[in-house]
DNA sequence: AAGTGGTCTAGACCACTGC
DNA sequence: CAGTGGTCTAGACCACTTA
């Protein structure tokens, strides 16, 4: 030990692992020096030595595994492109951060369709009548090499999608956006909004996410030529596993 | 107590205490209960209020303060818009989340210039020599009333402006990007690539995090009409404070 | 001065993993 | 079956906030 002047101990022995796993000394996926080694090496009670990996785990730089030990958490995210139909054209592949994969197979896991009173939000950008609360809502998961990686939940005015095909977990070719086009109501609009926060227990649960990984929130709402809103697509996704990227002309 | 199969009791304490706060019982900003009150209404050891109670911190619902108590946190986020240039005519000034305010005074706080030699991802982006591994960083914090809540690292080559006014803390109207046009390298594309993940300890600091708070990463990529990659900025900004938005047209 | 959260110790039993 | 992390107890001293 002898480092460090922040005098805490835990924080002293997670700065040094921290250090070490910066280094190099124990790489992406690799097993870190346990509960017993640190109490030992570094001479603390055992709440200490696990108050030391808890910081690491917070960080979301490891990963504790019952039973077997903890973890350098790897991140291999891909990345999701909000703007590729309009520039499609210079595209050149480069990422900021190594996205190694822009390809993996992104598929629907589950699916479910149905009527529900939506949060006051949703139902406020939907300009819903008093007497009718409800809207049309398809949820998805989506997984990527068997991992689930996003959370989708799709918004729609009933008079607008009652009794359509959007009702269908098979919505055709060119999905809902194709069958609001051939109901009029084309979108030709889109806002995306985005918020990072820590998940809901049950977001953790459905999407898998150890600790210390925080979720992406996004809120896409459709638009008509007129203005109207058509859709507002909810989706929430694990941060660990994405990267969104927009693309833009300038002035 | 006598709640829940979840059996452990830091977690049903913690739900417990979560299911309040979503009723409304502790309303944002306010206390509640401590670690005394938890040890005595469920009778349980210190260490076991102090989980629960961290539970609820690192979902970054809680807050605590040290010698006062544990408290409520507060999302009042900005919206950070990236294409109103784009779309300004439309902007109906709608958000998903409520974001009160809009143009509260977001201001530079600190800003230092200098040359560096950038990692590894920027000095490949920016396509920089061998021989001449350094460029220009311009590095600013932002503060919103008066807490900081945004870190950018802008870094350009210096065989575009080295010498210029860019190295200057003052860049004259219309910023860099006006100076950059006026060089002969005007960008017209951007690219935004986003991402959440924990802070680092550093960025914990510069941004004052409390515990439970994640970053959200933007890096802006600016291209001129060859291509050319003039500039990329790296901004951390405190995920609790923003919301970022991105308007586009359909295909 | 009383109360609060922050750190730390030294034990205990459990469920799970991996050999 | 030995080792691992997960939960829990019952103490202790400290620095800090609040009144």
């Amino acid at each position: 030990m002898t480092a460090s002047p922040g005098e805490r101990k835990y924080r002293t022995i997670a700065a040094a692992l921290r250090d070490a796993i910066r280094r190099g000394d124990y790489p992406p996926g690799s097993r870190l020096p346990g509960e017993n080694d640190i109490m030992r090496d570094n001479g603390v009670a055992r709440m200490t030595a696990r108050q030391a990996l808890a910081v690491l785990i917070s960080e979301g730089r490891a990963e504790a595994r019952k039973g077997s030990g903890v973890y350098v958490r790897e991140f291999r995210p891909v990345v999701r492109a909000g703007l590729t139909r309009l520039t499609r054209t210079w595209d050149d592949g480069r990422s900021v951060w190594s996205a190694e994969i822009e390809d993996r197979a992104l598929a629907v896991d589950q699916i479910e369709i149905s009527r529900e009173e939506p949060p006051g939000r949703i139902r406020m950008l939907l300009d819903l009548p008093d007497d009718e609360p409800q809207a049309i809502v398809r949820r998805r998961r989506y997984v990527l090499d068997g991992k689930p990686v996003l959370l989708s939940a799709s918004w729609l005015p009933l008079s607008i999608a009652a009794g359509t095909v959007i009702e269908h977990a098979d919505t055709g070719p060119g999905g809902i956006y194709a069958r609001l086009a051939e109901a009029g109501y084309r979108p030709d609009r889109f806002r995306e909004e985005l918020r990072a926060r820590m998940p809901e227990p049950d977001e953790t649960e459905l999407l898998h996410l150890s600790a210390g990984t925080p979720v992406m929130e996004i809120a896409r709402i459709a638009y008509t030529g007129t203005g109207r809103i058509v859709e507002v697509n909810e989706m929430t996704a694990d941060a660990s596993a994405y990267i969104f990227r927009y693309d833009f002309n300038g002035p």
